[in-house]
DNA sequence: CAAGAGCAGTTAAACGTTTAACCGCACGGC
DNA sequence: GCCGTGCGGTTAAACGTTTAACTGCTCTTG
């Protein structure tokens, strides 16, 4: 590749004066710049980003860690992360850990190597104690020490709650995802807390985020007992939705289904998902704003930022049966 | 940062030692090597690769450019290609065009700016001529003078048009994607070659990637004239299911359906859709080690790869009723 | 008209590596 | 007792940029 050197001499100027024209540093004469203008178009020439971050020590690299791209609920992040990053001048390396936490702090060290100017990092397990040459964006899941962005989960539980209260609900049944996830405890917290005393728990189970349910949950779904089942997840509302199919229970007629994220498909689904939208995009954005500034300027306290998520409603929950209908219903005397 | 002449000055040795240590290029006194290392462990050294790239010409970095991260055949593949290259001691960098061919062409300038070692791509537009600074491998679309990677879509059409044969359909409709896209041209030929005298083609429609089907196409599957309808895509599979779900036609009682893909959501519909799966791992796994072939010994003629596809038979088609019954039930004397 | 300022360009150092060339020394073979 | 050789280490150049310091010039200005 032809580099500064060769443009220099093509245009029979020095290297110094070849920058200057082509970043715009200092005045030059409109006739050798354009000789200089002339010779890059001829060479072909493209800066080595590398040299000049070696020289400025900037290397215009954002990086981006998460643990799974597969699930559904990253690719729209991934991709506002990245055309955002691109947007501010940023080029994006990507890894995936796989769900590891070991794969997570090789990431990061590699990261480190790479003289990425920052990470923005969907974390999975608990960390603390990280000491990184570069500033930290979690996404979804704070971790002590670090700028995060989250949605908030909180509120999108109460979404759920209000919802469920509006069409009438009275026994609901919950699955929350695993406690130890922030997300999942906040969306439990903020359901419950707007929920008490206007509709009934019913029974609460705590579920892997997949739509491969439990047993025991099988039977306890053949028997709702409730009209209303308020899920974790998109996912485990397809898993409930399964579940419920095989026993002839007929969703939202005699139950009603509430999921959350809002994934691609959850408008594919029959009956389509009523759901919580997680603001994937806003994240993303959000997430590089927050890492720029904090490239610019460094040493100011760690921040939150919470956004706003949306209920969407669609067919798959539907106003209670009267007189509590769907609990008689599957309670023959 | 700590850097190499820092961990030189500690051990009290020579830059190059220190380097000869740690990547194991000359032998050095078990003593002094000691010392090395652990000047590097105390000053949390890591190496600058952006340094080393300069020196030596590799990046170990690899592009990655595609249409549009949230499109969902994608994140499969993005993540064999992540896991993979750095399983081969490459990072990797990522950008989205948004389906634009100008933004294609930027990201690709962009690439050879970073200097990464060579770019997977999957291009959106028709392209020619094309001459950068590193190989070239895409996936799914061949462009001239690029190696190659794709699915075998030509089979993939055949084993549709096998199992439809297999369930006695006689009258089918075929929703074709783009003529444009090779991918769905071979298809379409595939399916049509093992197809012929076998089964009749009631009507044929060329539509969009989309599940939003085109309103004319509405009308066609209120009266679909057929017993089965293969799609271009799982995408198009779903926008079918509901338009006919809208006109009381029963999938997959009054009428079949087969996609193309097996996106991750296609077991979650209902029916679950019997389609054709895409070996996205393996397309991700092989252009990875045909970039690293490449980059290793270039000068080869291009190569084309072509991996198997896969059937896999779920709910959405099931025999062909008796007599053409779906047929002449759509059509009262 | 002399001196100072500004302009347009060059020189050279520096960023953090790798690596070829070199150097001193001990050792083995004749 | 010498010479060649291999070992363990150092020196210094090079990769492609940016940029501070410098050099002539021309212009302005008092």
């Amino acid at each position: 590749m032809a580099t500064l050197t060769d443009v220099a001499k093509a245009a029979g100027v020095s290297t110094a004066t070849v920058s200057n024209v082509l970043n715009g540093t200092k005045a030059v004469t409109p006739h050798v710049r354009q000789r200089v203008l002339d010779a890059t178009a001829s060479l072909g020439y493209r800066p080595n980003l590398q040299a000049r971050s070696l020289r400025t020590g900037q290397s215009r690299t954002l990086g981006l860690v998460v643990p799974d791209l597969s699930n559904p609920y990253f690719p729209a992040l991934v991709q506002a992360i990245e055309t955002t990053a691109r947007g501010a001048g940023f080029a994006l390396m990507v890894m995936d850990t796989g769900n590891d936490m070991r794969h997570e702090l090789e990431a990061l060290a590699l990261m480190a190597s790479y003289r990425v100017e920052g990470v923005i990092w969907v974390p999975v397990g608990d960390h603390h104690d990280l000491d990184w040459p570069y500033p930290i964006v979690t996404v979804d899941r704070p971790v002590p020490g670090c700028d995060a962005v989250v949605a908030d989960h909180r509120e999108g539980g109460a979404l759920v709650a209000k919802h469920a209260i509006a069409l009438g609900h009275r026994r609901v049944g919950l699955l929350c995802g695993p406690h130890s996830l922030p997300s999942a405890a906040l969306r439990r917290e903020g359901f419950l807390e707007a929920g008490t005393g206007r509709f009934e728990i019913a029974w609460e189970h705590e579920v892997p985020f997949s739509s491969d349910l439990p047993n025991q949950l099988r039977a306890r779904l053949a028997e709702p007992d409730c009209s209303l089942v308020v899920c974790a997840n998109d996912a485990v509302a397809v898993g409930v939705l399964r579940a419920t199919r095989e026993v002839g229970i007929k969703v939202p007629d005699d139950l009603s289904l509430i999921g959350f994220d809002d994934v691609p498909w959850a408008d594919f689904v029959d009956p389509a998902l009523t759901t919580v939208r997680q603001p994937l995009a806003a994240l993303g954005e959000s997430a590089v704003a927050m890492l720029s500034a904090r490239i610019n300027l460094p040493g100011r306290a760690p921040h939150h930022e919470v956004l706003p998520v949306e209920l969407v409603v669609r067919r798959s929950a539907v106003p209670a049966p009267a007189g509590l209908a769907s609990v008689s219903r599957r309670r023959p005397a």
